[in-house]
DNA sequence: TGTACATCAGTGAACGCGCGTTCACTGATGTAC
DNA sequence: TGTACATCAGTGAACGCGCGTTCACTGATGTAC
């Protein structure tokens, strides 16, 4: 039986991960060494190399981690809606929250690719966060198409209009320049509806 | 007479400047420690303190410069409108232009305030850049408004709405989820103007 | 159940690195006479 | 025009720091018998 603390034997790597999303979550990415994040643990700054090839492999970790919680609120928030403009708003609404309640996480998620980076993994997640939305609002837009209620413009070209639309909306929401201080996540959810409200209308045939 | 590369009297805060911005347009915002700066503008690493207090007044400059050159490039996309929806059209399409063109400087910019930072020229900057562009937005609007052709909403939530979605579409762009591979300027000018477009048919009366 | 042993997760000293910053200096610039 | 001098921009050695990474080690875990 393992003694808590000691780590020996398989959870050493879960609560690296734990104390890097903490540590990133507090004092944001540059504060994420592999020196911070194994003192954190309360444990040696070599003992992270058991479980992590480098550096760039912890960070990747902790990217996977926050795509993989985006993409399950992403999924819950659509799970009540009960039509697919409904759930395109729940999904525009989750999105910034996401990004209002989880600043760093997102931001570390936003960041580019870095050419050549070890691992692969997190890209591929976020390229899929990416889909699992853009495939809801495109679905969204072709019924509607297909109804006439949306205007006949390439579905695609008008899913990445929202899309950036509510990008841009959590960035600059993080970035204080919509709001007196830092956004509540009421503030945040408010403006969040009211681009999606604005840019349905904007969808909608006349 | 000052010989050129010695710096004696005035042109070396210049030229740190000038270094600081292509070190950051080349390798990003972590390649500018001051020790390169000074190296890139073949000076000593202790050269820049008789020019800056800090590396953060260094940065902050960079800032600074930054963001004069974003004003006058939105300014100077405007002067040969002559509508304000083309007006508006314009000045999206430079905001995104800018930021593909320059994508370091832009992400400079787009850094959050640091609480407690140094100098707050820069932060005053960035704002006065956010208004800029709302105030020609808004204008837009308003006029848009007055003569019954935009909707009867809040103009600016209307303003906001749209200069995030331009903002969204810039820093997509930059994170390379919108094209394959790297944005061209025609790209991203492509989009910019489609947005903007879908932004507009949204906020006009039906 | 007990004992010998192989495994391997975690340790801590050590490495080289580049950083920001300080400080006594030096030598070019420009001025007073 | 020449000379003495004050100023101060740029120098280079030095500092402490935290970083990522390596490596020989040790001691707990779990297995073979």
């Amino acid at each position: 039986m393992t003694a808590r603390g000691t780590y020996h034997h398989g959870d050493l790597r879960h609560a690296l991960v734990v104390s890097g999303l903490e540590l990133l979550d507090s004092e944001g990415l540059a504060a994420v060494t592999l020196r911070a994040v194994a003192r954190h643990a309360g444990v040696s700054h070599s003992a992270p190399y058991h479980h992590f090839e480098d550096k760039d492999a912890l960070v990747a970790a902790l990217a996977e981690r926050a795509a993989d919680q985006l993409v399950d609120e992403l999924r819950a928030s659509m799970a009540t809606a009960t039509s697919l403009p409904q759930a395109a708003r729940s999904l525009g609404v989750a999105y910034v929250r996401y990004a209002v309640t989880h600043p760093e996480r997102f931001r570390l998620l936003s960041r580019r690719r870095s050419p050549s980076s070890s691992s692969r993994s997190p890209e591929a997640k976020l390229a899929e966060t990416s889909s699992v939305a853009l495939l809801v609002l495109l679905k969204a837009i072709r019924l509607g198409q297909s109804t006439g209620a949306v205007i006949d413009d390439s579905p695609e070209r008008l899913a990445l209009t929202a899309w950036s639309s509510l990008h841009g909306v959590a960035t600059l929401l993080l970035d204080g320049l919509l709001t007196d201080g830092p956004p509540t996540v009421e503030e945040a959810e408010r403006i969040a509806e009211s681009a999606t409200r604005i840019l349905l209308q904007g969808m909608l045939s006349r």
